[in-house]
Formats: structure tokens, C-alpha cells, sequence
DNA sequence: AAAAAATAGTTTGAGAGTCAAATTATTCAT
DNA sequence: ATGAATAATTTGACTCTCAAACTATTTTTT
């Protein structure tokens, strides 16, 4: 009821329909959903920052940089913007006064949650109406499209 | 093979751990697939106008940033890079001088269906490994997912 | 027919996100 | 102790995005 999914068209031209909004629009969505109350200042960019950073104490620079696959330039002008709106504390190591460490502030730490959450409720939402034997196939080929990208 | 899914995970933790990579990554990952060769130029946004325009004539710059959902200052500073790098040719219409149209050149063609190709391929790659009973069960799964996103 | 309203598109100003390359500060190695 | 390596930041440039101002044209109203 979504919208038009007819049976008349084959299962191909479905799917690449459904592949091709879920690849332009899934940032869009989720953003969009994430966005709310609390969190509306925080960006998708800022939630995989926040995600990176991880619940578990400190990381530096440049680990949360190669987690996220990008320059330390970049992700410094992401923590920049994360410190200032409190989500995000920055302090020199004092083993190594080279190295930033950067971790969650209790308001970062909610937005983590809060973020799990909506993944959490996504996912539950998708496999309460699949039996148990559909949930493995769409895990099969979740993997599969996953594998695909990662070798061509 | 191509990364640690075992089966000791339960299938929930494995299912929200493709969906998290493929929310993060897609994007890039298209990019990587798409850029090559004659096609270095064409950013995933390029591409995502490319498709807009499609194959057909020519439509207006309003059609075509409604396609996207994108304002039309956006959509214009868009085709102004693709008219430059010779993928889209705009023109304005005679019956109304206001509108402008907007078509694919050659270039531009042969782009639009090497991303058709880059679908297709990809589609194969993840049906084949599935029966058809799999299929349609994937494409119910994938359904509920979209349907999630557009009513949350 | 003239004036006002509506429409199509572009431009402008601003902000986020990105990278490569230059720079600064610190530590490691010889 | 000097030079090389490392960690992070800064700088300059580019793309993508929007809202709002603007231009040109068409449609509607009076």
C-alpha cells in the first residue's frame, strides 16, 4: 500500500526499483528520522562522527578518521562543529602530546543511543511481519549485495 | 568470503550490521563503481540528474528538480557542470520563452546506460544466488524496508 | 490595452562536507 | 642533536544544498 509495488511487474524491475530510492533516498530518510528533539542540530555526517567515536571511552583523530574513510583535515572540521554543539569532548593526550583523543560527551552518548534505537526499531520493524526462513534469505541477500559492492 | 559474517551472530545483529554499511557506505560505493574510465567526471549527484533528465527528449528544469527533490537553484547549478562537461545540452523552448529545456547529449547517454548496466549487473549478482521462492521473498523484505522509511 | 499576478529559471549568500597540500608541534631514530 | 616520521590543524578550492532576491516572460484582471 506504500505505493505502486504491483505483482504485474517482475521481480527484477521491482527490485532495481526498490535498490535504486533505497540508494538515493536512504540518507535523505534517515536523516530525516534522526533529526528530532533533542538531536535536531545533528547532522547524518554527524551522527557517523558520533558513531565512530563509539560509547567506549577515547579514540584519536586519526583512528575515527580511518573508521570513517576520511582525511584527518575533514574530520577535524566535523569535531569542530560537534564540540561546539556538546556532543563531543577533545583532549591532548598527555603520553603523547601529538594526539587528540576525542570522545562522547553524556549528550553524545544519547545521541549514539538514540540512533541505535532508531536502527534497532527499523530492524524489527522490517523482520516482525518475515518468517524466519524470509529473514534468512534477506540476509542472504543483503550479504550478497554487500559483497558485491566491495568487489567490483 | 567477503567479510566476517559467520552464523554464530544471530541473524538480527548481522541483518543490522549490513544495513548500517550499506546506509554509510552506498553512496560512495556507487561513486566508486560508477567513475571510471570515460565517466571520471560524473559525480553521484551528476549521475542522479543524468537519470532525471533520462532518455527520452528533453523535459524543464521544474520537472526535472521535482524528479529529484531538489530546489531548481540547486537543479541549475548542477546542469551548469554537466553542460560544461558536455553531458546535457539546454536549450530554451520556443512557445515559452520562460522555460528552459534540458536533454542528454551523446556523452550523456552512454552514461545513463552504463549506470543502467552497473544496476543490472549488480541486480544479477545478488539474484542468482537465489532460488525463485527467494525472490519474491526478497522482494517482499525489501518492500517493508521502503515502506518503513516513507511512513517513520 | 495596461497593470498586476503568476510562473520559470538564475543568481546570490551562506553553510556543510570533502580533499590535497602546506604548516605546526611533537616524538622517534640514528 | 639533528633529521625523519607522525598527529593534527589550517588553508584553498570544489561540490551540494537551500532560501531569498531577482530577471524575464506569460497569464490574468480590470
Amino acid at each position: 500500500m506504500c505505493f505502486g509495488m504491483e505483482n504485474t511487474m517482475d521481480i527484477n524491475h521491482t527490485l532495481n526499483e526498490v535498490l535504486v530510492r533505497l540508494f538515493r533516498d536512504i540518507n535523505m530518510i534517515e536523516e530525516r528520522a534522526l533529526r528530532t528533539g533533542e538531536y535536531k542540530d545533528v547532522t547524518t555526517n554527524d551522527m557517523h562522527v558520533i558513531e565512530a567515536i563509539g560509547m567506549e571511552g577515547t579514540k584519536n583523530m586519526t583512528k575515527v578518521a580511518r573508521l570513517m574513510e576520511v582525511t584527518t583535515g575533514t574530520l577535524t572540521i566535523a569535531v569542530n562543529s560537534l564540540v561546539r554543539k556538546g556532543y563531543v569532548y577533545r583532549t591532548r593526550s598527555e603520553e603523547d602530546r601529538r594526539v587528540v583523543l576525542v570522545s562522547l560527551s553524556e549528550k553524545g552518548k544519547r545521541a549514539y543511543l538514540h540512533h541505535s534505537k532508531f536502527h534497532e526499531h527499523m530492524i524489527d520493524s522490517v523482520l516482525e511481519e518475515l518468517t524466519e526462513e524470509e529473514q534468512v534469505v534477506l540476509e542472504k541477500a543483503l550479504t550478497k549485495l554487500l559483497c558485491f559492492f566491495q568487489t567490483n
